[in-house]
DNA sequence: TTGTTATTTCAACTGAGTTGTAATAAATTT
DNA sequence: AAATTTATTACAACTCAGTTGAAATAACAA
């Protein structure tokens, strides 16, 4: 459905994704606002704001769940396609500033991609 | 730990995946073969096939575990590395034939890569 | 200020996947 | 082929990320 009213809860999420090109996780997430905001509220809140083009989602490693901002997403498009990097070491999610297009598979009908690159980053490498 | 020992669960697991390269989610296995065998022995076969190099593992949609089968592995090296097809219609997942190589990122040390890709698949486009 | 309804909260739930452990059975040794 | 060793299996109980329903609250328009 979107976000329709401007909320502290909606303020607060968004707060959280001011800097740069991190990805945090729903349970980080949780972790930094219990205090302030109900489990069930963040978790409808990213979701609304995944709808409108401002987050995107995307699973890590043990499945958990992922936001990012979206650069030049609207309500109707999400364009903003690009790998994510997860550190096997420390855990942290980069999107990676690398433009990817859709490929053309002749036998489906593709609609979107998701790639996930594993290994250490700039911090945890040898 | 692998596989050392050859047992039923083993055979009826590895059955599964005998046709094709469609993969299985853990969910469906546990559906097929529950009056056979349990489904934490399931978990605990799979994960031993994986380690051996004879199945891969992977996330779906809604965070669902799904295995198929390796072409070219061993216990020591997973070199089957392509893309994963999974219909948001069906909700079927194909391995895609697509050779793909682990990408240089400067910034970045690359250990693996995985790739979802969404979409209808050749049943279930318009 | 009042009324409407989106949003938030709370508690309870769901279900995929895990853990510990006793019983079983494959494979090795005698 | 019986005894021994130990990987494997089954079972029950658990974990915990994410969801659901419904009542209370608050944004915003009239």
């Amino acid at each position: 459905m979107g976000v329709v009213r401007k909320t502290k809860s909606v303020d607060l999420l968004l707060d959280q994704f001011k800097s740069g090109s991190k990805a945090i996780s729903v349970i980080e997430l949780v972790d930094r606002l219990s205090s302030k905001l109900n489990k069930t509220t963040i978790y409808r809140v990213l979701n609304n704001l995944e709808d409108d083009g401002v987050l995107h989602s995307f699973l890590g490693v043990n499945s958990l769940k992922w936001y990012a901002k979206c650069s030049g997403c609207s309500k109707t498009k999400h364009s903003d396609i690009h790998p994510h990097f997860q550190c096997t070491v420390c855990g942290k999610v980069d999107c990676l500033p690398v433009k990817m297009t859709i490929p053309e598979i002749p036998t489906h009908d593709v609609k979107s991609i998701q790639v996930l690159i594993n290994g250490a980053c700039t911090n945890c490498r040898a």
